[in-house]
DNA sequence: ATTAAGGCATGAA
DNA sequence: GTTCATGCCTTAA
């Protein structure tokens, strides 16, 4: 096991979980997720990284603030990730989503 | 076991 | 477009 067992667990397991939680079609931002947990913006883009449960964190879903899609993506590369989103009914543009449209209410 | 340095899928100015 | 700031993780000695 990694680093990753019971000390931030209960941070991760609530990220990820968030993340599992965003419906096809709509996007959020690693901020908007970091705030929402209380944590580093940084640290959820390290999280979603690490991907512990690729199958079920749609981590495609997540974009930076600049409703821009991550730099690598961990399933085939951005332009994977883009064609997933327009897939599911993302409006995607280059490597741009509209958040303003898209971006997931945050709970 | 502890300490040190480096790196990152960000955000904001 | 570039640079600075911040928190966490990984690996090495």
């Amino acid at each position: 096991m990694n680093s990753l067992n019971k000390m931030n667990n209960e941070i991760a397991e609530q990220f990820y979980d968030l993340v599992s939680q965003i419906p096809a079609g709509q996007v959020t931002t690693y901020g908007q997720l970091a705030k929402a947990l209380g944590i580093n913006p940084r640290y959820a883009g390290y999280l979603l990284h690490h991907n512990p449960r690729p199958a079920e964190i749609p981590c495609h879903r997540v974009v930076n603030a600049a409703g821009r899609l991550a730099p690598s993506f961990a399933f085939g590369g951005s332009s994977e990730q883009a064609r997933r989103l327009e897939q599911e009914g993302v409006v995607v543009v280059g490597d741009k989503v509209d958040l303003g449209e898209f971006l997931w209410p945050v709970a």
